[in-house]
RNA sequence: GGGCGUUUAGCUCAGUUGGUUAGAGCGCUACCUUCACACGGUAGAAGUCACAGGUUCGAAUCCUGUAACGCCCA
């Protein structure tokens, strides 16, 4: 055992033994056959990331379960790994070529993909070397990137799969744009923001006649590439025009009047334009009525040479143009202000734009028919529970997945084209020749895959699928998945899909979804609005355990976590509270040899009333901790710990074994140190995998490390049952007893506050204990009852009546009374006794009327009834003796 | 437009199958630098459980409706 400092220096500590853990491969899990397996696989991270609350969050949350099931013996592993975040890599190194002046078309595709695989090579490991800050304990040896060698080998052979089953197919569809990064997205990345556009009503005349039909747009543009103008066949209003010939403005196409079910007469004039090239609902229409489509637009988001005069203009600067120019020609009707909701790309927020082009996709409905039902049958579970319709809603009307992106950055699509016969066939190597005529004329798809058609393997992938790895074999299914909501569809959904498809079995049996980190106001954190709060500038002012605790802490199940710096203090305070509970025990150390806290047998010793109690204490505490562990309830758990350390260890053991320490007794004093040791050292595990650091510093500085060397690998604490604790004379009367002797230190010491004594002022006391059996353990137990209260003297007397003005109070045991001759105010204890006594009678009034019901006493079960029962006699009892004293002081 | 969540002390939140005199942390007030700890101790003040109905012997808890805020989907 060497001497703690007098303040806990966490950052020396925690670089100490993370190098530690690291060098020692601490975190390494091997398949064994003979041990449960309790994987996780990381959400992994882009690449380009760097750490934000919301993965520490996230972490640390997979943290605590690992190093607890670690703990708990079974064969702990945690994969960790990055993705290589095709659109946001991309943009990161095209910002990058930028500044040289330079954009990724003057470089080969080749030679952009070395810039980007350097970059990675360079900048990739930032966010790795953050989570071990954060004190992760993944198996790092099993780190993977989603475009290594292995996982592209399995985005290859599942794109193989899918498209020899006929899953996967290639369709001219309108899809989600983004002219920034210019490259088709799929639905969910398109992200839906609220905002005021207008409403433009336009003028379309009737050809041959001097009628105009007027049509509502959001998106006048687009009128460049209509093909037609709908109504409802209900509209009356419109009978006539159907069938009629428009005249397009600016571009004086002859487009027909055709009517549609799919018309709101009630949206706008009731008139519809209809621009297949540019909406999904128009698409289908133009199917329906064999329009052919006209686009309008390049891929850029500039117009083309379809727009006439616009051509060249930015889709937004032609927007207002045009409008000012059919303003000029009397063809605007109206502007109204309009909301709606407009997709944006969730890389770059730019306006996505629908546009018509050839993709790739995904059928999704076969793979998520078992999807759906592994969620519903309850093999998967989703906690907090309510997921699973979000879920299910998703699932149930799933559409297919636009999975091709015009990128570079990314797994290349291993579909192959024959440029001598046109033969057209998927490949999981690099062809030689064409399979069809032979010849070596071929080129490969341009596309590169979305970053989630490989993210979707990764619980199988990581162990090296399609190989049948033992890794696989052992590690798979994995146990629980911990992510944020915000990835269900992206993510989560496909996985179980992709799992289920490929494993034949579910990729997880646990999603564990947190809520999201937001200021103390309930905003987003974000870079924009400045109110971010960098984990690492955490870590460096309060430590890595203050931050993982604070967040446990505050993370209620499924509820956003709203933090601001100083709610760090939590947990660093509580570091503080926990290494000076360690110092006290070695300035009070009788021994300086080694104790091994695992083994203590306490059968042979008589056991005080605060040994058993804290004893007790601590296995209620194992319990509770477990259980709401077991239930994701982390916040519970944390909080379990955080009170039975801080009160019931340090506030009331601590403060009793001072009286032992300050005694003669050296039995005594070698008792009260080993339940002491033997109950630190389980509180130690038990926050262990809370706060790494400071346990295993602590484990090593207490010495505690002779069973077993690193706290990680020390079996966690057992929780007794009340049979077991009797074996070592722990009475629950006893226990019951302790907990009733707290109530009445606190009444005394109310009485001291009461009456203005400073801690150095002692006071004569005496109790009138309710039975002759709590007065003889009061007798026994009077050191420590005396320093607590800061008597100078304690009297029991069960038949104790005071003389003259006493102030008093009533606790469990008995009533306690101070005597501090001059200094009572007999008002004051009047006033001070009145008011508890109204307190107790609204008490007894309330139960009183609920026993004099007849309905309660006829069905209300019969426990609470005699709970209720026995709180009436208490209640009576203390009001009766409250009476008393108001009487006697009064006279 | 559809769905979900939230509303409890000044602030942030717990409160699990309905049964307490409704809890915690922070903040606040008073006293205390006592030989583990002022990143501390002791004591205290502070709540119409958003609102309106209903079910029940009994509602913060269950049901219906209303309002405000937030999120997701279209």
């Amino acid at each position: 055992m060497r001497e703690l400092s007098k303040n806990y220096e966490p950052k020396g500590v925690e670089a100490k033994w993370y190098a530690k853990w690291l060098e020692e491969k601490a975190f390494a899990a091997q398949p064994d056959e003979t041990r449960d397996p309790a994987t996780i696989v990381i959400p992994p991270p882009n690449v380009t990331g760097i750490l934000h609350m919301g993965h520490a969050l996230n972490n640390t949350i997979q943290d605590v379960l690992i190093r607890w099931w670690r703990m708990q013996g079974k064969n702990a592993l945690w994969v960790p790994g990055t993705d290589h975040a095709g659109i946001a890599t991309q943009n990161v190194v095209e910002r990058k070529l930028a500044k040289e002046g330079k954009s990724r078309h003057d470089l080969s595709r080749d030679e952009f993909l070395k810039e980007v695989w350097n970059w990675k090579d360079q900048y990739g490991s930032t966010i790795v070397n953050q989570l071990k800050k954060l004190g992760s304990s993944c198996d790092w040896d099993r780190e993977r990137f989603t475009m290594d060698e292995g996982l592209s080998k399995a985005v290859r052979e599942v794109f193989c799969r899918l498209y020899e089953k006929g899953l996967i197919y290639r369709g001219n569809r309108i899809i989600n744009w983004c002219s920034r990064c210019t490259t088709a997205l799929s639905d969910e990345e398109s992200e839906h923001v609220e905002i005021e556009g207008a409403l433009y009503y336009i003028r379309y005349a009737v050809k041959g006649e001097k009628r105009r039909v007027v049509v509502a747009t959001t998106r006048p543009e687009t009128m460049l590439g209509d093909v037609a103008v709908a109504v409802s066949p209900r509209d009356k209003r419109y009978a006539d025009l159907v069938g009629k010939t428009l005249i397009l403005p600016v571009v004086n196409r002859e487009i027909p009047v055709i009517v549609d079910e799919y018309v709101d007469p009630a949206f706008g004039t009731g008139c519809v334009k209809i621009t297949p090239a540019h909406d999904p609902n128009d698409f289908e229409m133009g199917l329906r009525h064999n329009l052919a489509p006209v686009n309008v637009m390049n891929e850029d988001g500039t117009m083309n040479a379809a727009a006439g005069p616009y051509e060249g203009m930015d889709r937004f600067e032609c927007r207002k143009q045009l409008i000012e120019d059919l303003q000029h020609g009397g063809l605007v009707e109206k502007i109204d202000k309009h909301m709606h909701s407009v997709g944006h790309c969730y890389r770059c927020s730019t306006v996505v734009e629908p546009r018509l082009s050839p993709q790739w996709f995904v059928k999704m409905e076969p793979l998520a028919k078992p999807a759906i039902e592994a969620v519903r049958s309850g093999k998967i579970k989703f906690v907090p529970e309510r997921w699973n319709k979000v879920y299910l809603d998703w699932m149930e009307n799933i559409r297919d997945w636009c999975i091709s992106r015009q990128i570079w950055w990314g797994h290349r699509i291993p579909v192959f084209y024959c440029d001598a016969c046109g033969h057209e066939w998927v490949s999981r190597e690099q062809p030689v020749a064409c399979p069809a005529c032979n010849v070596a004329d071929f080129r490969q798809d341009e596309d590169v895959l979305d970053t989630w058609f490989s993210s979707w393997l990764w619980p199988f992938s990581v162990f090296g699928w399609p190989e049948q790895t033992d890794d696989l074999k052992h590690f798979y299914p994995t146990s629980t998945i911990a992510t944020a909501p915000e990835i269900l569809f992206f993510w989560v959904a496909r996985m179980i899909m992709g799992g289920i498809e490929f494993m034949g079995d579910i990729p997880f049996d646990t999603v564990y979804f947190h809520g999201t980190v937001r200021d103390d106001q309930g905003r987003k954190m974000s870079k924009s609005l400045g109110n971010s709060i960098d984990p690492l500038d955490i870590i460096e002012k309060y430590s890595s355990d203050a931050l993982r605790f604070s967040l446990m802490m505050l993370t209620a199940t499924g509820q956003d976590v709203y933090i601001s710096d100083e709610k760090f203090e939590l947990g660093r305070n509580f570091c503080t509270k926990i290494w000076n509970a360690a110092r006290f025990m070695q300035m009070n150390a009788t021994t300086d040899a080694p104790l091994d806290p695992e083994n203590i047998d306490f059968s042979t010793m008589s056991l005080n009333p605060d040994d058993q109690h804290i004893l007790a204490k601590l296995s209620e505490t194992i319990r509770a901790t477990e259980e709401n562990l077991e239930k994701h309830r982390f916040n519970d758990a944390a909080l379990a710990m955080y009170d039975f350390v801080r009160h019931s260890f340090c506030d009331w053991y601590v403060e009793y074994s001072k009286s032992a320490f300050r005694g003669e007794d050296a039995q005594r004093k070698l008792e009260v140190e080993q339940v002491m040791n033997y109950v630190f050292a389980a509180s130690l595990r038990l926050m262990h995998p809370f706060i790494p650091f400071i346990t295993e510093e602590l484990w090593h500085g207490m010495g505690y490390n002779t069973t077993h060397e690193s706290i990680q690998r020390a079996p966690w604490p057992k929780a007794l049952s009340e049979e077991d604790l009797a074996e070592w004379g722990v009475e629950e009367r006893v226990v019951e007893y302790v907990e009733a002797k707290h109530d009445l230190i606190r009444v005394g010491r109310t009485l001291r506050s009461d009456y203005n004594l400073t801690p150095k002022q002692q006071a004569k006391f005496s109790i009138r204990p309710a039975q002759e059996r709590v007065a003889a353990l009061l007798r026994e137990d009077l050191a420590s009852v005396s320093m607590l209260l800061g008597a100078e003297s304690i009297d029991v007397d069960r038949t104790f009546t005071p003389v003259g003005a006493m102030p008093s109070g009533i606790s469990q045991l008995g009533t306690v009374y101070m005597s501090i001759e001059g200094l009572v105010d007999v008002e004051a204890e009047l006033a001070r006794l009145k008011k508890q006594l109204e307190t107790v009678e609204n008490g007894f009034l309330a139960i009183q009327k609920k026993l004099l019901n007849e309905n309660f006493i006829k069905r209300a079960p019969a426990d609470i009834i005699a709970s209720e029962e026995k709180k009436k006699a208490d209640l009576l009892e203390r009001r009766e003796k409250l009476q008393k004293l108001i009487e006697t002081l009064s006279s």
